[in-house]
DNA sequence: CCTCATCCTGACCATTTGGTCAATATTCGC
DNA sequence: GCGAATATTGACCAAATGGTCAGGATGAGG
């Protein structure tokens, strides 16, 4: 997965280009594509504009490059539902573990928000082929258990899709929640209570 | 709410500081702000950019007139909330109106949603003022209905952001909704009744 | 129809920014 | 230590972009 199948890399190839994409992180993350520059990204790496140019031909891709590397670590929580677990607890886990990974990779989460806010120019294939794919699958397991009782009917895509936007919510929109709530809470430990309590009562029998 | 107390606008300044506006939320939300131009705004509203420039001194200030101008639009539901009525009722008719803006204004959803991204660097003062207080309201009525029991008791200030983000997240990743979903979906109708069915189970008592 | 304020535009400017390139420095295999 | 491959950079370029301005067009009031 940290390496494709091309030619291999340097040492300092594999340090730079690393360099690189955790500075494109930050950037596009902070700013967008279009609001982040490659000095930027330049900086943040500690390299010159023109050795990240020599190291990724273009602005765009690296930001391709680095969607593509974070994308399975986007999606790996998904693929751990297990068909054969306690249906509640291992959708509890899911939303638990995304929760997780917004209050750890925020970074991660706005950069896929600009990119699916700006109509994913980037990104188009992949939703409506490998995500569609991998969602049909999780909707399979959901159904199974539905039909057979263990979880509350409801819409199954509609489930993922409130799992995703309750659960990005707390990355993307972080200086909103911080403003409204003001000092003295921890946003994403509230939010654990609170979404556990919401998806218990939401799928309970 | 659509004049400020400024000097008389005359017939022409109306309809182009409108045409202005309308353009720059259609760019605005397509692209953020960095990645709009007065180009394109001046081409949205059919005038020519110095004219644009001679309406609204600079591209930071149309951004601006336009986020104070759409936030009562966008904080509206919020007020209807009625102390009086009954809990559950109130609530999901909230978040239906809400689920209705996404759909109806989409634009101006992601309009909101950039520049919260972004960290809000035209709306912090606001989010941690107007907002917050606005906020702070709602979740008083909330917290009076939990107390006399007629809502189940889950954290006000969540649910609030339950809400934003259930219903915010269908405009603002509708590429994305629509890319899983496939077509032959009507995302919206599926939402309503999805998210009637989530806030009934999750407030009732 | 005249006048004045408002409205509009082409031409222009400075800065930013994505990207190139020739030349230099560094690393690596031997 | 040496030559080839790799890495790095300063200088530079063209395009895009936010913004200015002098002057011309157009509207409103008398």
């Amino acid at each position: 997965m940290t390496d494709q199948n091309g030619p291999q890399l340097t040492r300092i190839q594999q340090r730079n280009r690393e360099r690189i994409l955790e500075g494109a992180l930050t950037a596009f993350s902070a700013n967008g594509f279009r609001g982040a520059t490659i000095d930027q990204i330049a900086e943040e790496a500690g390299l010159s504009k023109p050795n990240v140019l020599y190291y990724f031909g273009s602005k765009d891709e690296i930001h391709k490059t680095l969607l593509t590397a974070l994308l399975d670590l986007w999606l790996a929580p998904m693929l751990s539902l297990d068909p054969d677990g306690e249906p509640l607890d291992e959708v509890l886990r899911y939303v638990s573990t995304k929760l997780d990974m917004s209050r750890d990779f925020p970074r991660e989460s706005r950069l896929f928000a600009y990119e699916v806010l700006q109509g994913a120019p980037h990104l188009s294939e992949i939703l409506g082929g490998r995500l569609r794919d991998l969602v049909d699958e999780t909707v399979a397991v959901l159904t199974g258990w539905i039909d057979e009782g263990r979880l509350a009917k409801v819409d199954p895509h509609h489930l993922i899709f409130s799992i995703w936007a309750l659960t990005q919510h707390y990355a993307d929109f972080e200086v909103q929640v911080r403003a409204v709530l003001g000092p003295g809470h921890d946003p994403y430990a509230e939010a654990q209570v609170f979404l556990e309590n919401l998806f218990r009562r939401m799928l309970a029998t």
